[in-house]
DNA sequence: ATGAAAGCGCTAACAA
DNA sequence: TTGTTAGCGCTTTCAT
C-alpha cells in the first residue's frame, strides 16, 4: 500500500504538503502542486479512508435506511436508492445500506460509531420509533416521508395530501360524482405509514369539498383479492365511475378485473393512478397518473444533508407538489341515466 | 464522544484490556471482564469505526455493486441486496452500496482506499471490464453471475443453462413438440449478460436433445412490443404450444396478449416462467416456474466472502441447481390434429 | 509557501 | 492475567 509518506518522499515535500495539495485547504505554489500531483499519479496513491476519517472526523459516508417490508413498491424504492447513491457520489460521499429491520438500534450503531456522517431514512411512519432517536443523534438526518411530530427534523416528501386531492379534482372536473380510492394493502395503513394515510386524507377532503362520493378501500396484491375488492366495491356503490389507485403492483391485474366485470376503461370507468410514469405509460390504455418523483426527492435528500454537514440551513419540511398527467384512462363521466336515478 | 480510554479509566484497567474484552482475543478474568462490560454499558461506549479500521486493517464493510440498468428486473435485485445486507450483519459487517455505473473505477476506489474489505458484484457480463480489475484487487470478491473467463474468481449463480433445459424438458415431457423462449429485451443480450445468454444455450441444447423445435426471441417491455413479438412468433410458428418466459415484467401483459390472440393458457398454450415464486403465484392461472433463489445466492455470496476474509477456501464456481414448480399454466400438449399434419 | 509534529481512537506485539 | 507502548495513515495546528 502506498501512503502519503511515500508520495511526500517521491515529490520531495512534507506529508502535510501532499495533504494540502489534495484537499486544497492551503495555497500551494504551482510548481509544488504539479510535482505532488505527478507523484500521486506515478505511485497510484489513494488516501486511506479510515485514516482520513479518523483524523478529520468525517467518514464521507451517508447511511441510507430502506424498508424491506411487505406492501412497499420495490421499483420506486430502487429509484430512491439509485438517486441517493448517484447524488452522494456527486458530493464525494458513499452510501452505507441499512435495512429498516435493524430499527433504531441500527441507526445508533452506525451513528455513534462514526461509521457515517449523516442519515437518509425512508418509509417513515406517522408514529415512528426511530424519530426520537434521530432527533437525539449527534449528526444530521433527512427523512423521506414525515411523522406526525416532525419537530426539529428535516423531512422531504411528495405532497400526498395534494396528490390525493389532485386525483379527485381531476375526476370531479370531468363530471364524475362517485369516486373510490383503491389503496395499498391494509398492512400499510395499519403501520400508519404516512404516504398512504395522507393520500387518503387528501382524497377524502377533496371529495367532501367537491361534494362527490368518496369511498376508500385497501387492496391486497393477489388477483383474487383485487377481484373480490373491486367486485364488492362496485356492488355496494354501483354508480362509481372514477377510480384512484395508489397500489402499483395491482395496476395490471386491476385492468383485467375491470374488463371481466364488464367495465371499460375509460368509457365506463375512469382511472387515475399514483405511480411511476413508466408504469402508467406501459398499460393499455395508458393511465392518467400522478407521478412519484423518486429521483428528485432522493437527490434533494442528499443535497439537504450535504448542506447541513456544511453548517447550512435547510427547510424543516419540503413537500414536492404533485403533478398529474392526463393520459387515456380518464375521460368525462358517462351521462347519467336519469330514469334510474 | 466516549473513547476506549474513558472506559478503561472508569473500569480501572488499561485500554488494551477493554479492547481485548470487546474482541475476545485474549482470556480475561471473569471479574475484569464484567467490570469492563459494566463500564461499557454505563458510559454507552461504541468503538470508533475509523480508529478500529485503521488499527486493525479491517473496515468490516463489504461493497455491493448493483446494476441500475434497463432490462434488469428490479424486485429480484432488491431481494439480492436485502439478503446481502442481512447476511452481512449476521457476520458483523456493513454494506456499502455502489451502482454499476461507477464501473471498474468505483471498484478500485473503494478497494484501494480500504473503504471496504471485500466486494460482491452483481450482473456480470460475459466479457466484463470489471473482471480483470477484480482479479488484481488486493481483496476478495464474489461475483453473482459469471464471465466467460472466470479464472481465479469466485462466482455464484443460478445454473441458468440447466434452468433453460429444465423448462424444455418439462414441456417436452408433457408432449409439446414446438417451443419458444420469450427472453429479455434485446439490450440485455447485446450486453452479453451471462444469465440471459446461458438460459438460451440451455434452451437450445435441450430442444435439440429432445428433438423438438426451439425458437428464441427477445422481447421488450411495452405492451405493443409484447403483442407484436408474440403475434409474429405465432404467425411464423403456428404450431408452438409451449412458451418459456424469462422476462418478469412482461408476464402479466403476456397473459393478456395470449388471450387476445385466442390462445388459452394452458389449454392451447403451456407456459413456464423463470421468475420469482411470488410473481408466478400471483398470476391467473398460476404459472409453472423455475424460481430464482435470490436470498440463497445473496447469502451464499456473503458467506463465501467471509470465509475468504478468514483465509478459508471456497469453490471457484457455485451453481445453484434450478428447481421447477409445476402449477396451472402447463399441461399435456393438445392432441395433434393429424388431418392437418 | 512549506515543514514538523501532535494527535484522531483503536489494536496488537511485546513485556511482565 | 494484565499493562505498556508503538504504530495504523491521515489532518491540522503551530512554527518558520
Amino acid at each position: 500500500m502506498v501512503t502519503i509518506a511515500d508520495v511526500a518522499r517521491h515529490a520531495g515535500v512534507a506529508a502535510s504538503t501532499v495533504s494540502y495539495v489534495l484537499s486544497g485547504k492551503r495555497t500551494i505554489s504551482t510548481d509544488t502542486r504539479e510535482r505532488v500531483q505527478r507523484s500521486v499519479r506515478a505511485l497510484g496513491y489513494r488516501p486511506n479512508a479510515s485514516a482520513r476519517a479518523l483524523a478529520s472526523q468525517r467518514s464521507n459516508v451517508l447511511a441510507l435506511v430502506i424498508p424491506l417490508r411487505t406492501g412497499m413498491h420495490v421499483p420506486v424504492m430502487m429509484q430512491f436508492a439509485a438517486a441517493v447513491v448517484t447524488t452522494a457520489r456527486r458530493y464525494d460521499h458513499d452510501v452505507l445500506l441499512l435495512t429498516a429491520d435493524e430499527g433504531s438500534d441500527g441507526l445508533e450503531r452506525v451513528a455513534q460509531s462514526s461509521l457515517v456522517d449523516a442519515l437518509v431514512v425512508m418509509d417513515i411512519e406517522l408514529h415512528d420509533e426511530r424519530v426520537p432517536v434521530l432527533r437525539e443523534l449527534p449528526m444530521p438526518s433527512v427523512l423521506i416521508g414525515y411523522p406526525d411530530d416532525a419537530d426539529g427534523l428535516t423531512c422531504i416528501d411528495l405532497d400526498f395530501v395534494a396528490a390525493g386531492a389532485h386525483c379527485v379534482d381531476h375526476l370531479a372536473d370531468l363530471g364524475h360524482r362517485s369516486l373510490a380510492l383503491l389503496g395499498t394493502p391494509s398492512a400499510v395503513y395499519e403501520r400508519q405509514t404516512g404516504f398512504a394515510q395522507r393520500t387518503l386524507t387528501g382524497f377524502a377532503e377533496a371529495a367532501e369539498r367537491r361534494g362527490v362520493l368518496g369511498v376508500e378501500t385497501p387492496c391486497e396484491h393477489t388477483f383474487d383479492a383485487i377481484l373480490h375488492t373491486v367486485r364488492q366495491l362496485l356492488d355496494e356503490h354501483p354508480d362509481i365511475t372514477g377510480l384512484v389507485v395508489q397500489n402499483e403492483p395491482i395496476i395490471g391485474p386491476l385492468l383485467d378485473v375491470l374488463r371481466r366485470l364488464g367495465r371499460r376503461v375509460p368509457d365506463d370507468m375512469s382511472l387515475v393512478a399514483i405511480c411511476a410514469d413508466d408504469v402508467a405509460e406501459r398499460q393499455v390504455p395508458q393511465l392518467s397518473s400522478v407521478s412519484i418523483p423518486a429521483e428528485r426527492i432522493g437527490a434533494q435528500a442528499v443535497e439537504a444533508l450535504i448542506t447541513k454537514l456544511e453548517g447550512g440551513e435547510v427547510p424543516a419540511l419540503t413537500l414536492q407538489p404533485p403533478s398529474l398527467t392526463a393520459r387515456e384512462s380518464s375521460c368525462p363521466a358517462p351521462h347519467r341515466d336519469l330514469t334510474t336515478a
